[in-house]
DNA sequence: CAGCGTAGCCGTACGCTGTAAGATTGTCAA
DNA sequence: TTGACAATCTTACAGCGTACGGCTACGCTG
């Protein structure tokens, strides 16, 4: 018999499960990237054989979709006691918080075609809210395809971007100014010299006003 | 000696070059899918052997990166001689014709962080034409994170639908009701039935309402 | 208590992937 | 003819998802 490292205590081993799959799958993730997320990895990580997840899960896909599906619910739904505006900003803020706090879920959001329960009742809570605030169905259709469009687009410029907040200044301007020149790219030079590698710029908090032109343009065609 | 099987005509061979591999590359993701596109795929395609390729890209990434580049080179700069509003229309049902001419094109956009030069002219153009527009470098900022944002965002949702337009409705209906409890998400469910899947229905349509309404939202702004 | 069904887990193996290293060819200059 | 060098191929390896079958241990029935 060998000892078991994963688990100090031997005997009890903690049984398998679904969830706990799918959480052990989350938290590798955010921790090492998608690309880190191999069924061997994910089996060792939970003190088992790659070929024991498929007693739980019935393959790759099926993790992935669950990893969406937990992303998804930790997203809090558009409140229905304040009014449409804050309501729908704070959901967005909600949406964009989770998306950031795992970098891999934009990814592969798409090519997943089949929405869970959480993901139906999210998208059904965003609709009632816009329901409720007095737009026509058309309307809602508009609205709910424009404010995901813009965070779905937003988090995935936002995530890949080159720098990261927390980079230094100085070696983001070195990395990134020898590529663009002055001559060939005018105005990316202007917005990079002049805006972006200034110390108090950070992309994130244009987040906040192309969500309010939107919020505010759709409200114009409220009653 | 085998028969080439590749090249009917088997002497004259058509040298391989970085961009024959690049077209080659594009070609098969757009018929197979980019997870068809494998090295020794895109050999085969070429009349070669995988390791040869390795010759004129550096490694895969490579193939990716040039990949991304045609696409930018696809898309028509803004043009200079119209007014912003219809300039920046033009340029934003370009890049979604690109993006959806190349449905793969999305997915691999992200985790790519060093653009090229056409990526990097597109954008120089973008910006160029917002500050003759009048625009602010801050107001550039916020106009080029919006549009793009929301460009990006909604490309990424139509390319992923589960249902193609192409596709019959009926089938359609029958994927999507099943799963789709009236009792749990009603206002999905209202959307559905009273909306998306009418027969004259098309999600592309949406495309244009919330372009109109950022670019409206945007020029209000402007002196 | 004996026997057994089965839930849960594991070992092995297969075809696929990207690519490192070295051998081999084709072409042209000297 | 010889040599150089650019271009291509052969072989090999580690890692991937997962099909298939074997093993272990528990709960049920008789």
């Amino acid at each position: 018999m060998q000892a078991k490292e994963t688990t100090t205590t031997t005997h009890p081993r903690v049984p398998l499960t679904r969830d706990r799959a799918l959480s052990a799958a989350v938290a590798l993730a955010d921790a090492e990237g998608i690309g880190s997320l191999t069924m061997r990895k994910l089996a060792q990580e939970l003190g088992v054989e790659a070929m024991s997840l498929y007693y739980h899960v019935a393959n790759k896909d099926d993790i992935l979709d669950g990893m969406v599906e937990i992303v998804f619910g930790e997203i809090e739904l558009p409140s229905e006691s304040t009014d449409w505006n804050t309501a729908m900003r704070q959901r967005a803020n909600s949406v964009r918080a989770a998306l950031t706090r795992h970098p891999w879920a934009i990814s592969i959001m798409e090519s997943r075609t089949s929405p869970g329960p959480a993901t139906l009742r999210h998208h059904d809570g965003v609709l009632g809210c816009c329901r409720k605030a007095g737009f026509s169905i058309e309307m809602a259709a508009h609205a709910f395809s424009l404010i995901d469009s813009y965070i779905y687009g937003f988090v995935l410029q936002e995530v890949n971007l080159p720098f990261n907040e927390a980079d230094d200044l100085e070696q983001v301007v070195e990395s990134i100014m020898p590529q663009l020149s002055a001559d060939d790219y005018p105005h990316l030079f202007e917005l990079a010299t002049e805006l972006v590698l200034q110390p108090e710029y950070a992309y994130g908090n244009e987040f906040g006003y192309g969500l309010g032109l939107i919020l505010d343009g759709l409200e114009q065609s409220l009653p």
